[in-house]
This record gives C-alpha cells, sequence and structure tokens, in this order.
DNA sequence: GCGTCCAGGTCTACC
DNA sequence: GGTAGACCTGGACGC
C-alpha cells in the first residue's frame, strides 16, 4: 500500500465539445486507468504509474460551456519537479485526448445513417488513449481467444495477485503490476493465480521485454503509425489487432466479438464466420468512414443499446 | 454432476 | 504470400 499526500493542483482546457463524464466514464463501462477506479459524483479517482511510482488522480470538470476545462489533483510520495509535472500535464493531455478537434467526424457524421444517432447521443466523447503501456499490454494479451469475461477475471485477478495499491484522498485504488514484477514472477505461479493458461508465457516475454528496455509509451505514439505498429509487433503476441488497440490513434480494429456486431451493420445479417469476414467488414468501414473509423468504431461500441432500438438490430446480445 | 465446445488473435509450419 | 492448425482452460450449455 502506498499512501499519497496532495502534492500540486493544476487545470487542464479541452477543445469544445467536450463530455468528461463520457469520456473517462464509458456508457459501455470501459475504466480510464484501471479497473478499480472510482467514478462518484462526477468525480473520478484514479491511479497511474509514472516515473516508476504510484501517482493518484483527483479529476473533475470545472467548466463545461464554450471553454471546458478539467481540475487535476495530484497525490504523490515526494515532492515532483517542474520538469516532471510538466510531463505529467502532457501524459494527461494526450491520454484523455483533449486537444482533439472532432469538427471532421462529426460533419461526416451529419450525413452518416448510423453515426448521426452515435453522434447525437454521446457528442464530446473522446475515444480514450492508454496512460501506461503495460497494462495495456495486459489487456491486449488477456483479450485473445477468451470470452470477454474470462478476459476479466485474468486482469482482475493479475490486479489483485500482482498489482500495487494506493492510497489517498481517503480513497484506496489497486493499479495493475508493473512489468518488473511479471518479469521475476514464475509462470506456473502465473497460470495458477491469474489463471492465465497459454498466455502466462506470453506476458511473463513481453514483461521481460519491457525490463531489458523498450521504449516508452509517450516515445511510441510520437512515431508514425507504420513505424510504432512496427515496434509494438516485436513484442511476443502483439499483431495488428492488439497494435491498433494500443496506439491513441487507434485504427478500426475488429475482432470476433465487434465483427458480429459490424455485419449486422454494414450489411444488414449476421455471420456464420466471424473471423473470416473481419478483413472485409474492416475495408467497408474503413471506405465509409475513411480517417475516421476507428472513432466510429468506439461510439458505435458505446450505445449498442440505442442503436438496437434505432436500427431494429439486436446489437446488445453478443 | 459430467462431457463437450469454443472464445473480443497470433504464430508457425507447410504448401 | 497464403492459410490451416495449434494454443490453455474457464465457463456456458446440454443432457
Amino acid at each position: 500500500m502506498t499512501d499519497l499526500k496532495l502534492s500540486y493542483q493544476f487545470e487542464l482546457s479541452a477543445k469544445p465539445p467536450y463530455s468528461f463524464d463520457l469520456s473517462v466514464h464509458k456508457p459501455a463501462g470501459w475504466w480510464w486507468a484501471t479497473p478499480d477506479e472510482i467514478w462518484l459524483d462526477k468525480v473520478l479517482w484514479t491511479t497511474i504509474r509514472f516515473d516508476d511510482h504510484l501517482i493518484g488522480l483527483k479529476l473533475w470538470e470545472k467548466r463545461k460551456d464554450e471553454s471546458p476545462s478539467i481540475h487535476c489533483s495530484v497525490y504523490s510520495d515526494f515532492e515532483r519537479s517542474g520538469e516532471h509535472k510538466n510531463r505529467l500535464k502532457d501524459l494527461l493531455k494526450r491520454s484523455l485526448r483533449l486537444d482533439e478537434n472532432l469538427g471532421e467526424f462529426y460533419r461526416i457524421a451529419e450525413n452518416d445513417d448510423i453515426l448521426k444517432i452515435v453522434v447525437n447521443d454521446l457528442r464530446g466523447m473522446r475515444i480514450a488513449g492508454w496512460p501506461d503501456l503495460f497494462p495495456a499490454l495486459i489487456l491486449a494479451v488477456t483479450l485473445q481467444m477468451a470470452p470477454f469475461n474470462r478476459s476479466q477475471s485474468m486482469m482482475n485477478l493479475l490486479i489483485t495477485n500482482y498489482g500495487d495499491m494506493a492510497s489517498f484522498n481517503g480513497k484506496s485504488i489497486k493499479y495493475w503490476p508493473s512489468a518488473e514484477t511479471i518479469a521475476k514472477t514464475d509462470i506456473e505461479d502465473l497460470k495458477r493465480t491469474a489463471k492465465l493458461g497459454y498466455r502466462a508465457q506470453n506476458l511473463k516475454s513481453i514483461s521481460e521485454t519491457l525490463v531489458q528496455g523498450f521504449p516508452s509509451f509517450d516515445n511510441i505514439n510520437s512515431m508514425p503509425r507504420d513505424e510504432a505498429k512496427k515496434k509494438l509487433k516485436e513484442l511476443r503476441v502483439i499483431g495488428d489487432y492488439s497494435t491498433n488497440l494500443l496506439l491513441s490513434d487507434r485504427g478500426f480494429s475488429l475482432d470476433v466479438w465487434s465483427a458480429k456486431i459490424f455485419s449486422l451493420l454494414l450489411e444488414g445479417k449476421e455471420t456464420e464466420n466471424p473471423r473470416e469476414e473481419i478483413p472485409k467488414l474492416q475495408r467497408l468501414a474503413e471506405e465509409r468512414w475513411k480517417g475516421w473509423a476507428g472513432h466510429a468504431f468506439v461510439y458505435i461500441l458505446n450505445d449498442l443499446a440505442n442503436l438496437s432500438r434505432k436500427t431494429g438490430f439486436d446489437l446488445t446480445k453478443y
């Protein structure tokens, strides 16, 4: 348990339209930094690992009008330098995507039957960017070849058995294990305690590569997209689907589950072989939504209940 | 209670 | 360069 004290506070501005609620507390239930973060009365208490230390964050939307802004209280275990503070601000801006201009996406949506619905429901929502690389890699590895509730179980067991806990502002929040911890853990222990199966070897290999020396997430995100994908693919079992999931400028990345949904939306029919259909659906989406296909993906998957009502397809059954 | 089936990808061997 | 088959095992499902 790491006890953190209030260290400093600042505000960050966001390009309008911006919805803090929808961006950090997604309708589909996705967390931003850790599954254990707390969302209460429109305030987010969460934790990230920054420079190998846990940091507590308390975030809330200070202004909602044409100049939206977020208040950020930082809880830390020692005094931070100005340079450290600036890097943290940059990280938050990037991973909360506060400077993103959604104007073109919303213009395309005006003439698109599907996007028109989701953009109206979720105006101002940002696609979250991962604040930390190793947790995003844990997600990518545990999603592979498993139903989502099993993936969740594996992630929760990893956090419970190997993660760290930050305590601040009256809250205690569990955070993902570090790459160093997993690199030191025996594969058989990972299999037994986190139910990882064959993924134990994969996750351990990734953690070892990170510990031996790998570019930071900020570094990777500043690379041209193709170069960033190539670098991430050097990691064991990180392929096209996972790299799209990891990069903040994510593309349209279908898996078996989402292929079933997009087959209904884009072709009007249920697919018998979702895995085989993925390349075709991917092409259809990229032709239809061009560079905004990744945004279309996230908006649609966060609005399935309402889309089902409006389109007549039961998109929530998968 | 027990057996069967398959999952929110990726890699490898083989053609 | 294209593709079938293997990969752990928890949990859903049928009986």
